[in-house]
DNA sequence: AATTTTTATTTCAAGCATAAAATATTTAAG
DNA sequence: CTTAAATATTTTATGCTTGAAATAAAAATT
C-alpha cells in the first residue's frame, strides 16, 4: 500500500498540464483586468494596446508582416486593427521605398504622445497586479519562462 | 559610479513588467498550438475545448452563469458557444427545476466520449511543449502560480 | 524575356468576445 | 399583495481573430 499522494508524486506531465492550467488562467485574468482599464480609461482595447506598444519599441516603424510575426496573431488581424488606429489619427501607413507590395507603419506624433501615458499606467497596473511576486520570485520565475521562449523558435 | 546593471538591478515594477510580457508571450504560443492541434485532429476550436472540459469535470452540469464564471468570459459568450455545440450533438441543455430562467448544461453522451479523446491528445501535446521543464522547474514555477491565483479573489 | 515561385498584404466568411440593453423570473421590502 | 431589487440568460452592436482565398508585386528559374 502506497502512502497518501504528494504533488511530487504526481506524474510528470499530469503536473505539466496542471502548471499550464494554472498560468492559463492567471494570464486571463490579468488580461481581463487590463482590457477593463484600457476601455475605462482610454477608450481603446489590448490589440490596439498591443500593436501601439510594438510601434513604439520600433523607431523606424514595422512593415505589416514584421507586426503580425512579433505580436503572434494573424495577417489579416493586423490590417483591421491598423485600419482603424489609423483613423483615430494614431498611426500612419506609408509604402515602402522600392517594395510596392509592402507597407510600413508608425506612430503619429499623437500617437506616441497617447501612448507614453497608457504605458506608465498600463506599467503601474500590472506592477500592482502582480505585486505579490518579490524579487526573489521573479528569481525563479523569469529564468524559467525564458527558456520557455525558447521552444517558440525550435518548434515553429 | 555604478557597476555594469545586471538584471537584479532593474526596479522591482519593471521586472514584473518584463515577467509579464514574457508569460503573455509564452501563454500566447501555446495556445495557437493548441488551437492548430484541435482544427487539424477534431475540426474544433479552444474556446469549444474549454466550455467542455468544465463539463466534463462536473458531473452534473453546470448552469450558464456558472460556466463563464469558471471560464473568465463573458454571459452571452457561453450563449454562443452553447448553442453550436449542442447543434453538434456535443452538449446538452435542460431546464432548472425550481428555477424557469436558469439552464443546466451538461456533455452529452457522445460529447463525453469525444472529450475523452481530445483530453488524452491535448495533454500529450502540453507535455510535449512543456518537456524543457522538469520536476525541479515545476517545483519553483506551480507555488509561485499558486499565490497569484489568490489575487484573482481578492481583486475582483 | 517568359514563367514559376515566393513574399506582402487584403478580403472574406465564420466564429469568438465584449459591454450594454432587453427579457424574464425570483427574491426581498414595504 | 404589490412593488422594487436582484438574478439568469439572451440579444444586439461592435470589434477581434482565424484560416483560406484572392490580389499584387518581387525574386528566382528556365
Amino acid at each position: 500500500m502506497t502512502l497518501p499522494s504528494s504533488k511530487s508524486d504526481m506524474s510528470l506531465n499530469k503536473r505539466r498540464l496542471r502548471m499550464w492550467i494554472r498560468m492559463l488562467r492567471t494570464t486571463r485574468f490579468v488580461e481581463a483586468r487590463l482590457r477593463e482599464f484600457l476601455r475605462d480609461n482610454y477608450d481603446t482595447t489590448l490589440p490596439r494596446f498591443d500593436v501601439m506598444a510594438a510601434l513604439y519599441r520600433s523607431s523606424d516603424g514595422l512593415k505589416m508582416s514584421e507586426l503580425s510575426k512579433l505580436l503572434l496573431v494573424s495577417n489579416g488581424n493586423v490590417t483591421g486593427i491598423i485600419e482603424r488606429l489609423v483613423t483615430d489619427g494614431l498611426v500612419l501607413r506609408v509604402n515602402v521605398e522600392g517594395d510596392r507590395r509592402a507597407m510600413l507603419v508608425c506612430l503619429t506624433a499623437h500617437g506616441r504622445k497617447v501612448f507614453e501615458g497608457m504605458a506608465r499606467d498600463h506599467e503601474a497596473l500590472i506592477n500592482d497586479l502582480f505585486a505579490e511576486l518579490d524579487d526573489e520570485d521573479l528569481d525563479g520565475l523569469v529564468p524559467v519562462l525564458s527558456r520557455l521562449k525558447a521552444i517558440e523558435d525550435k518548434k515553429s
